[in-house]
DNA sequence: AATGCTGTGTGACAATTGTTACATCACTGA
DNA sequence: TCAGTGATGTAACAATTGTCACACAGCATT
């Protein structure tokens, strides 16, 4: 797998001159699967574009409970981040890598340069903000109208679809913590959906079919 | 309540030469209580910037299920329009006149060429985006994390603070609607806060106390 | 094999929310 | 004044989800 800013970033719709601008003034960051790269109340100067693995955003109130919202993939960016980084906010929802990722890290101070005269930046970051809020849409969706079981089996659709793969490397209680429920509630409902033949589970793993 | 674009732009923080713009550029809409400004699938070229009013943002499924978001109050923007505007997608979600509004409509030919040469107008348009992301992060934390009573109060309390009054002229109805259950369970909450002290019942209306 | 740890299965019950049905109340217009 | 309509109150029950308790399974270490 490359993990060279400009290969990656070729295959964006962004300007060559641009992708070498992006090259030379970002920097490398890796993190570990499970690894927090941006927690609650965190304040950075920095946005982050995915180049490879898979980043999961959360969202967590003050008492620790938390909710699962998106998968980031390789390409994307955190529009959460921009504009957190351009009003100076300090972050409000968390992310962790989800596999080994790599990001590039891009200072925001340039980020305004960028936007004003590279019309394809500002494609790519609106382009974000339209994905993002389309994504918490959605998952405002299932929250908000559909009942638990529906919403375990869109999680494993929906991580299926992020890893590529159709085993899910995941506990009971992994999940239910995404989902804002308890380890019961999942075990119980995850049975079902064994009885049902649309899963076969294994210890720590789950296997969709 | 003046209702003239310059004159209300002129609080922002708009540089003045681009108030002159948007003043000479846009149009003026109005929206009676009630009317539905935005509906899912819409797909318009105008970017609206409240001038005066109320109007409320809703997310709403295919089977017509409904939940409220957030207000949109004098002086803001629906940063939605904005995502879908540019990338020429239909609406997701829906907006509605909570009261009489003024809305100045910009074609969005014109956001390019803005963003390009106003700083001022690129921290309008984050600003919004920052705003609008947050509130529906308010919103998750109250779906998800909450209980229908305290959902109900934070809703009252929202509704207050927008409205700028102390009196709710909704029925149970219309309020379980926006919070996606039942009548019946609404009067129940409504009851009990009402004999917790926090509230005042009369026909068609809601006193916070 | 014995021990310990983590993960999963399950029963029993509580709390919350959803549903149905019906009574009553407040206002409107004939 | 009275019928009609929409709004609210409430009981009874169902469905869903949350919680507690405990059994047991799989794996690693000793």
């Amino acid at each position: 797998m490359p993990e060279n800013v400009s290969t990656i970033l070729a295959q964006s719709e962004l300007e060559p001159k641009l992708i070498e601008e992006i090259s030379t003034i970002g920097r490398m960051k890796k993190a570990k699967e499970g690894q927090v790269v941006i927690s609650p109340d965190d304040q950075t100067d920095e946005i982050p574009i995915v180049l490879t693995g898979l980043l999961k955003v959360l969202r967590q109130d003050e008492n620790g409970d938390e909710i699962f919202l998106y998968y980031l993939e390789g390409g994307e960016t955190c529009a959460m981040s921009i504009t957190c980084c351009i009003e100076g906010r300090r972050a409000t929802y968390k992310v962790i890598a989800e596999e080994d990722s790599t990001l590039w890290m891009i200072p925001m101070t340039y980020m305004d340069s960028w936007i004003v005269r590279y019309p394809s930046f500002r494609r790519f970051v609106f382009n974000a903000y339209q994905l993002r809020f389309e994504e918490m849409l959605v998952a405002i969706d299932s929250i908000a109208f559909h009942k638990m079981d529906e919403r375990l089996l869109k999680y494993l659709l929906d991580t299926k679809q992020a890893k590529g793969t159709f085993e899910i490397n995941k506990t009971h209680e992994q999940i239910a913590k995404e989902l804002n429920t308890s380890r019961v509630v999942i075990s119980r409902l995850l049975k079902q959906l064994e009885k049902d033949g649309r899963i076969e589970q294994h210890r720590n793993k789950i296997e969709i079919l």
